[in-house]
DNA sequence: TCAAAACTTGTAAGCGCTTACATATGTTTA
DNA sequence: TAAACATATGTAAGCGCTTACAAGTTTTGA
């Protein structure tokens, strides 16, 4: 009908409704501001034309997009997924929206993709881990662009985190290992450079080792990218050593999972022959056989929490950084070495 | 140093290099069309400043944003990850940005995110499935904004799509189970309402029932949310009937393991008592024990193909839907109708 | 009853870019 | 050598919103 059937714009709205562009846009922001009778008018031309605001338009207006950028590792992968999922949920109540980025592991594409999430507007960013060139924080600084580390939480970081002490979370299970009398373990881990989680991890499971008497240099460590077929591979190079680990443990679930299904392969009973333990407690965890004793990591009370704080950051309320407690869970499979 | 150290713009470059806006904006965009050296002052200011263009202001100047939007049911899903995934890596090799959105299974979220998206500026919309209301489609293309259909493929439809038939491609799944000596079939799916793949899986073994000659009717059909513990305890009601169905196909793999699982915790031994299918043929269908019989569908191609076809209709390139092919993975859950 | 206060709406100046058009400079052709 | 063209850069008008400020209207209180 309308020849130039353009998509309509605020001035269309106004122009319907017979007032100023700026009731209009108050009608939309802050409709308490407007009579009754000429919000009911607005709406109605809003309803007609059936207009949209541009979202660029606003943001270069209003200086503000009420979004958050979050850059996580990888998508494919459920730990993320779950503490994400929560976390945009939270930001979703709060009226803000959620823009994801996937950094592949890979530390100069993650500040491609900081930068890029700046550009369009983020107020605020969302980050795993604390490692990263400092002059990234300087650049966020300088914008005005608040952060949240997650995933982690270092005491003294000068970065506001919220998550847990990965080196504490994976001692007392390195504990109850060594306990059970395990002295040859090895350790399958993500790659270790520019990856705090998985380094820490590592050196809890050293530190206890150095405690309980053992040498830490003797820790078997295989670092390989994160899948279930790295993991059963990683496993197999474990087990042709000359004097394979008793025990295996995994830097996260995943791992795990290609550890138990190589053992199984090799025809190992597990933990009979061999024990493997997990990290993330992922919902797999309990859906393969034998079920995976792993530690615990609360990720969707994670996500929750960090939408809160990162929208009181970007308010200006002051924050502090938050250490989220882990848990062992142990299932079925870890248990003594077997008899040489 | 600089009292004003706001984040600098376009004319602060232009300023420092000597030269006018247009300049600048030329040397981001199409550097060809300027001098070698004219090119390296700006670069050089670019440089000093630490400039980067401001998303928003460039979507709104120039009406375009190199960006695609894409729509899917949710992230804690492994399927949609990993099509997704390579969308987005073909998407980047063609010099576009990925914009994901979740609709969680909801018609009215997913047109929210569609508005959403389309506010932002997306070029184009990648979306899942058929089934939305016409308004929308007629939204989009009042807007000039193209839409690629994808997970699914009918013939007729109006709208462009990449994907399977899904009636058609659990077809070969059902005709082995009805040639194995099954009649007793339950099935489990993803509730139907507004989830084209959904429905046609079910109808796709229905139509097989009835070519065969048994009742479609008396399929035994549970709708339940996707998640393991749902597929867990759907299979539990099936399994709680006075005659107990002989195979249970799944709609998806996800329910395929919790089915597994349940029927482990029954004591029933898979595929001897009872026969359990899956559909998508994600990374854990061969994890499991036993390996999952499933559906097999080409996601990454999927996705790659995808990002190509919407770039050359962001291009205006003529485009027409495309059919993938997908194959049934018999492995080991699979068996004979235990004798009564 | 009227000035002051409170509220409602309008006016218009940007936000930081892109790009049509104008201008200036250099190159070719007859 | 001048006209005709090609090329490099500048000028300035928006893109569709928000919001400071101004102006007009209603309410309040003594």
């Amino acid at each position: 009908m309308n020849e130039r059937s353009a998509v309509p714009k605020l001035a269309d709205v106004a122009r319907q409704a017979g007032v100023s562009t700026a009731t209009v846009s108050r009608c939309l922001n802050t409709p308490e501001q407007l009579t009754e009778a000429t919000r009911k008018k607005v709406l109605q031309a809003v309803q007609n034309l059936g207009y949209a605001p541009n979202f660029n338009a606003q943001a270069l207006a209003a200086k503000r997009t009420n979004t958050v950028g979050a850059i996580i590792p990888t998508m494919e992968n459920a730990i993320f997924a779950r503490g994400l999922q929560a976390f945009q949920e939270e930001l979703g109540l709060l009226g803000m929206t959620l823009l994801v980025a996937c950094s592949s592991y890979d530390n100069e594409l993650e500040e491609q993709q900081i930068r890029a999430l700046t550009a369009r507007g983020a107020d605020a960013l969302f980050v795993i881990g604390h490692n990263r060139s400092p002059h990234i924080y300087e650049y966020l600084e300088q914008r005005g662009v608040p952060v949240l580390v997650s995933w982690t939480h270092k005491k003294h970081a000068k970065q506001i985190s919220i998550g847990f002490d990965n080196r504490k979370a994976i001692k007392p299970l390195a504990e109850k290992i060594i306990e059970l009398g395990h002295k040859n373990i090895g350790f399958i881990s993500a790659p270790i450079a520019e990856n705090d989680r998985a380094s820490d991890r590592v050196e809890g499971v050293r530190s206890v080792m150095q405690a309980s008497g053992l040498n830490p240099d003797d820790l078997k460590l295989i670092e390989t990218p994160y899948s279930i077929d790295n993991g059963q591979a990683a496993f197999n190079t474990l087990m042709s050593e000359h004097t394979p680990p008793t025990v295996v443990i995994c830097g996260n679930d995943v791992f795990s999972v290609g550890a138990v299904k190589a053992a199984k392969a090799r025809g190992y009973k597990v933990p009979k022959d061999i024990s493997i333990t997990g990290f993330d407690d992922i919902e797999l965890a309990k859906v393969i056989e034998p079920a995976l004793t792993t530690v615990h990591v609360p990720h969707r009370r994670m996500g929750k929490l960090a939408a809160q704080m990162l929208v009181d950051m970007i308010h200006n309320r002051k924050q502090q950084s938050r250490e989220l407690d882990t848990s062992v869970k142990f299932r079925d499979t870890l248990g003594p070495p077997r008899p040489q």
